[in-house]
DNA sequence: GCCTAGTTACACAGGTCTGTGTACCCATTT
DNA sequence: AAATGGGTACACAGACCTGTGTAACTAGGC
């Protein structure tokens, strides 16, 4: 018997749905009769595939993680790239900052909540950190730690300010952390460049 | 008649253990009940001091917004030991990441709640931007920004990760803006020396 | 035609939340 | 002694929350 073949679309509609309800919104701010209510399916339905709202809700949190994708772009570009990719998702309307630290903000104490959150940035770090190493740059851990908090810093101010030009900032910063460490870094900024010109000129 | 001198004490008390348990357990977890009960008062009490629970919260928030105090070091130790303050506030077993960003996470798209933490970031971006000022930096806006990205990525990470090292971290970033922008900066750790002499060999 | 699995409608239990209404108490002032 | 202001005790309304129980419906596979 195969394992029935077209059937979970359910369970990936319910959780769609909480995905993004939960990030909207908050998770303590969504109850499990609005997800049904917005799906237009009985909250029954709903306890029939998750046990409970705290199942839910790790599973959105799961959801949230994935795993980055290999690239073929050199590892500076991919590093930069970062940054490029966050301006892009802070421009988007529905842009509500890190999933996982505001779960952590709004639910406080939970364990597994905070479990999932470190693997998450610690994920980030790491890939950081691989990059780093594949340049040759000799003190990679604390690069990739600084770098992490360029990106963390920048969803924080734009969570709060709706500011994409906070993407572009921590780049910048990104690029001068990255020559200091020893990396060739091409295709400089307008802004970068008068950086460099102010720092000759001192 | 002279306003009640020694009166205004419960007010106080009841907005001192809101601050506390809206911080350390999330605003909307926790209730009017609970911040009543914990000071041991009705909850008829607290509503004859605060017409509503969002009376509450403006003042919880405004509590917070306190202003920096003048200091007489010097700009440079300003701006560095704003990271080394930091890393005590992470050291708190009460710590807890940043109140305005943990309500703006909780609470969405609240409108005075943004406002108040946008004014909060700001006020802090403009200190950074003064005292680099004082320096004599050229680009005193974009590096205080940056700056302000690296102390908001230290308490999103120290939120979720609950790690201290991260405040340094952020000040070794800091560090190498800074120099990278001209600016003398003595007292280096092993940390900065060894990322020196690397650069050096390079 | 029948069986089964998924879904539905709907009521309800039991809890929490914000906010109000009411009557009383007690201390200080006048 | 009387009045006033602040606090207390306590019930309650009305909303919303998570989670369950139950009986009926419906579509596809046999």
């Amino acid at each position: 018997m195969a394992p029935l073949p077209a059937k979970p679309a359910m369970k990936d509609r319910i959780l769609e749905t909480a995905d993004r309800l939960f990030y909207l919104q908050g998770i303590r701010a969504v109850g499990v009769d609005t997800i049904a209510a917005e799906i237009g399916i009985s909250k029954r339905t709903l306890y029939n595939h998750f046990p409970s709202k705290d199942a839910l809700i790790s599973a959105y949190l799961a959801r949230r993680f994935v795993a980055p994708r290999a690239s073929d772009k050199s590892p500076v570009e991919q590093i930069l790239g970062t940054f490029d990719s966050l301006e892009r998702r802070f421009s988007h309307k529905d842009f509500r900052g890190c999933p996982f630290v505001n779960a952590v903000a709004e639910l406080g104490e939970d364990r597994s909540v905070r479990k999932v959150a470190v693997a998450f940035k610690e994920s980030r770090r790491l890939r950081f950190r691989d990059l780093l190493v594949q340049l040759g740059v000799a003190n990679a851990e604390a690069l990739a730690t600084q770098l992490a908090l360029l990106v963390d810093g920048s969803i924080a101010q734009d969570l709060v300010r709706n500011d994409p030009a906070m993407a572009r900032a921590a780049k910048e910063a990104a690029t001068v952390l990255l020559r200091n460490a020893g990396v060739k870094v091409g295709e400089s900024s307008a802004a970068e460049k008068a950086q460099r010109s102010r720092k000759r000129a001192t």
